[in-house]
DNA sequence: TATTTTTTTTAGATTTGCCTAAATATTTAT
DNA sequence: ATAAATATTTAGGCAAATCTAAAAAAAATA
């Protein structure tokens, strides 16, 4: 059995992977994990006995098949939490984070099936993130940020890049939400800024282009 | 803020406390906790200076205000849990205890207000244990075991003394369970085992002594 | 009451996960 | 290609929670 501190490395050294970077580094984890380097090291060492991770000395770390296999879990399990605290005990988006991440360590197969099912299986959190299911596959939505549509497109918002509460928040305050449909009215070559119509609103929301590269959305055609 | 640990200390010094014994012994928490004596001593100390017990050396504990309140919310989360788990998830009332003690170390009050409120502000929890609510009140129902009604003694069943999931599981097998309407049939003095009528279902069980003493009624008059 | 038994505490270690400071590798820049 | 900067690892320690063995106190018994 993986310790909690364990299972938290094994979901950092995932999504720094995840993020493109095919080797993972020390100060990477480090930042993850709020955890100073040497600390790092020493836990390193201790998932590669457990062969969960390939590492050698200086040049990174990744993921072995069992590691990549319990950091999924994890991520299902986080995801599934989230999913229920917004769907079942009404918490808002960016609220139920902080929360996920100590629930995901309960240690229960039977708990998590139990959830996804009474979630009815779901394939998308609260952030528009895909839950692996018990076997680890995911649905992957073909997505792109906000901020590369053009004018007269249209599509449905599909996730976020930023899930910090205050992104989250400031988002709620535009009256965009998972699952909208918008049309981009105008796209303002200033400063990239877009005005963006909310279909079934029928009204319009003025987005900032820093705002706009943190929203995925998927094309309508 | 408490670790988990010491969470785990206050809950079983309390539920000693709650069986009569004023005063506790370092030998009865560490057979609560599972934990040898020695080490009991320690984190006895560590209580102390929080002010979470009184503590004289050799004189055995008790809780102060402090720490009574903490054991009543830890009970208070475990048992909601359980009830989330049974009623919602559909786990059997003998599978939902190992899940509930670790769910209950999960820190978030506004968590186990939505819980509560997902759950209807519930009284009791699976086992017909008293819900403590938010400022540590609960019902208490006066019962008694089954084995003390005489013949013709009709009764509700509302709780258990054993909580094994063994003993839980017979109970099922006996078709009694939780809220059931029950009348003394005939009660043998040879071996004071019972004939029991279970009235929802028009069928009488036989139940052993041992069984009887475990088994929680509120007699109706 | 004196002695034996039991309970509790102290002492000294261990493990996990973390730290800082110093040493060593690697990478970047001149 | 060498020097400077950065990243990583080693070394030595600390705190929490545990252990075993031994000492001390309390309780039970003769």
């Amino acid at each position: 059995m993986n310790s909690f501190t364990e299972e938290n490395y094994l979901k950092a050294i995932y999504k720094l992977l995840e993020k493109g970077n095919r080797k993972v580094t020390t100060n990477g984890i480090s930042g993850m994990v709020d955890t100073a380097p040497a600390s790092v090291t020493d836990m390193l060492k201790k998932l590669a006995v457990k062969k969960l991770i390939h590492y050698e000395k200086y040049q990174g770390v990744s993921l072995t098949s069992a590691g990549k296999k319990t950091a999924i879990n994890i991520i299902r399990k986080h995801r599934l939490w989230e999913l229920f605290l917004v769907e079942k005990l009404h918490f808002k988006w960016d609220e139920v984070h902080d929360l996920a991440e100590q629930l995901e360590h309960i240690k229960s197969d039977m708990l998590i099936e139990r959830l996804d099912q009474f979630l009815d299986n779901p394939k998308f959190d609260p952030h528009g993130d895909p839950i692996p299911d018990g076997k680890g596959n995911m649905h992957i939505q073909k997505s792109q940020p906000l901020s590369e549509l053009n004018t007269n497109d249209k599509a449905i918002i599909t996730g976020v890049i930023d899930h910090t509460p205050l992104f989250l928040r400031h988002i709620d305050r535009t009256g965009l939400s998972l699952g909208k449909e918008i049309r981009v009215q105008e796209k303002f070559i200033y400063d990239q800024s877009l005005h963006i119509f909310i279909t079934p609103l029928k009204s319009v929301s003025h987005i900032s282009h820093d705002v706009a590269k943190n929203i995925l959305v998927t094309l309508k055609k």
